[in-house]
RNA sequence: GCGGACGUGGCUCAGUUGGUAGAGCACCACCUUGCCAAGGUGGGGGUCGCGGGUUCGAAUCCCGUCGUCCGCUCCA
């Protein structure tokens, strides 16, 4: 049983409390597995995806974006294999209720029935369990109409392939990346964020020559992984993890896990993003299926094949609840009076900050507020900001510190004298006095994009 | 989906043997203070997850349902 310590419920009660993320459709009792950001959590997410996509495309000349559909045609999750191989054929024990897949319990030779390895008991008819969303477009809601909502990003990515690959004149070995949500009935979804049956991908697919394919593995496996230690998570909580061979999936040949171990006890060490192997498996199944040429031309070395796929990819809300969890401190500070008072910061690093200038009058004297609002219209033309007169200056400051603010500029009865301001350190405490024609400048070098 | 526990204002909880809801914090206004939370006065907010039943009367009893948490399962 959890007790009220745990790291999970002190995050999801701060998500819930400072509007970060809480449950959808809460006003109908909410529907399970379904999670909103509020304003302060879509400016996280939005921070870890814009990294993201900087890393990946935006400071690499040999990898392109794209946005494809959720919705695409039956027929490419046939051939990728989601239909057949996305299905979970369970059984449950009559007696004891555990479940387990049917393809992994053996049945009696002589009598045909299975029973259950734990109790002994007799196991129920299998049910299939497709993973995937099952829907209908348009107006008749027959088996021709039926399409499905996408399990993962990265067939968007492989159809699209031969058209990507000529349209920007890509030579493999080159990429191609993508945001966006996927949809997987879990059987179990949960832990917050987590495990959910809607869910946001940043997947990239990088397309290689298939006698390079293991050094590509080894160069993403390394720079996925520092990815995640220059946003801030600290090494000893990550690790890799290989796949054994029985747990690959049906499209790998390789795949090794970057795990982050959440300081929660039901959580431990999990999975916040796979490198897998994919081989030439996709754009040959989609060739096979379309009838289309899938292949690539090196016209350089007059060589004709399938490129193989090294694919990174990453829960863009498991990475924000990594993130979020890393930065989570509990501290304790000096009061007005000097006694400690317990301090609770988000130690974020300051490119996923929600907020990344909180303005602060000192009071709520008139005088003081026109001009802090004067410093606000400046600072947030370039920073997401926020403007807070409420309550005592201490107060905001814990405020700002509880969603991770980094700097906090302050506004007091000097300003109206020196025109100065004096920026406080979200990690440091430390306080600079500057001034406002300086502030843009100064701001700018302590903000990386 | 199956088993167990739980569900009262934004948050944490109190509500005696069923008689139509309270506190602290938070929030809002004003005053005070004036650089690291919780000073004063006043104020708003809950048909007790939802639906049905029993009862003269239910937050309190019964059934269903939704949701959360813990196990079985799974993965970005």
């Amino acid at each position: 049983m959890a007790s009220k310590t745990d790291r999970m419920d002190t995050i999801v009660s701060l998500a819930k409390r400072r509007g970060l993320v809480f449950p959808s459709s809460e006003i109908y009792g909410g529907l399970r597995s379904t999670w909103d950001y509020g304003p302060i959590g879509v400016e996280l997410k939005n921070n870890v995806k814009r990294q993201w996509w900087r890393a990946m495309v935006q400071l690499r000349d040999d990898i392109v974006g794209q946005d494809a559909a959720i919705l695409m045609a039956p027929q490419v999750w046939e051939a990728s294999g989601h239909v057949a191989g996305f299905t979970d054929p369970l059984v449950e024990c009559t007696r004891c209720h555990r479940r387990f897949r049917e393809d992994h319990i053996e049945a009696d030779p002589r009598t045909g029935v299975r029973h259950c390895p734990d109790c002994g008991g007799e196991l129920g008819v299998a049910r299939q369990f497709n993973l995937m969303f099952k829907t209908f477009a348009g107006p008749v809601q027959d088996d021709s109409a039926v399409v499905w909502l996408r399990p993962e990003t990265a067939q968007g990515i492989f159809v699209d392939f031969p058209t990507v690959q000529l349209t920007n004149r890509m030579k493999v070995p080159f990429g191609v990346a993508q945001i966006g949500k996927s949809f997987r009935n879990e059987i179990t979804p949960g832990n917050f964020t987590y495990r959910t049956r809607e869910f946001e991908q940043m997947e990239m697919e990088f397309f290689c020559h298939p006698d390079s394919a293991d050094e590509w593995f080894e160069h993403w496996k390394r720079e996925r992984w520092n990815w995640y230690v220059d946003l801030g998570l600290r090494e000893p909580n990550l690790r890799m993890r290989p796949h054994d061979p029985d747990e690959l999936s049906h499209y790998s040949s390789a795949t090794v896990d970057i795990e982050y171990h959440f300081s929660d006890p039901a959580m431990g060490w999990s999975e916040l993003e796979g490198i897998a192997n994919r081989t030439d498996f996709d754009l040959k199944a989609h060739q096979q299926h379309s009838g289309k040429d899938m292949s690539y031309y090196d016209q350089e070395h007059d060589e004709r094949y399938h490129p193989y796929v090294i694919e990174p990819a990453a829960g863009a809300d498991r990475a924000a609840l990594a993130f979020l969890f890393d930065a989570y401190r509990e501290e304790e500070a000096p009061d007005a009076k000097g006694q400690l008072q317990r301090r609770v910061v988000l130690r974020l690093d300051r490119r996923l900050a929600p907020y990344k200038v909180a303005v602060l009058p000192l009071s709520k004297k008139d005088e003081l507020i026109t001009v802090s609002r004067r410093v606000f219209d400046l600072v947030k033309t370039r920073w997401m900001a926020e403007h807070d007169v409420t309550q005592s200056i201490g107060r905001r400051y814990r405020r700002q510190d509880e969603i991770g603010t980094p700097l906090c500029v302050t506004v007091d009865f000097t300003t109206l004298e020196d025109d100065a301001v004096t920026v406080r350190d979200r990690d440091t405490m430390a306080q600079d006095r500057v001034s406002i024609d300086r502030l843009f400048t100064y701001l700018t070098e302590r903000l990386p994009l």
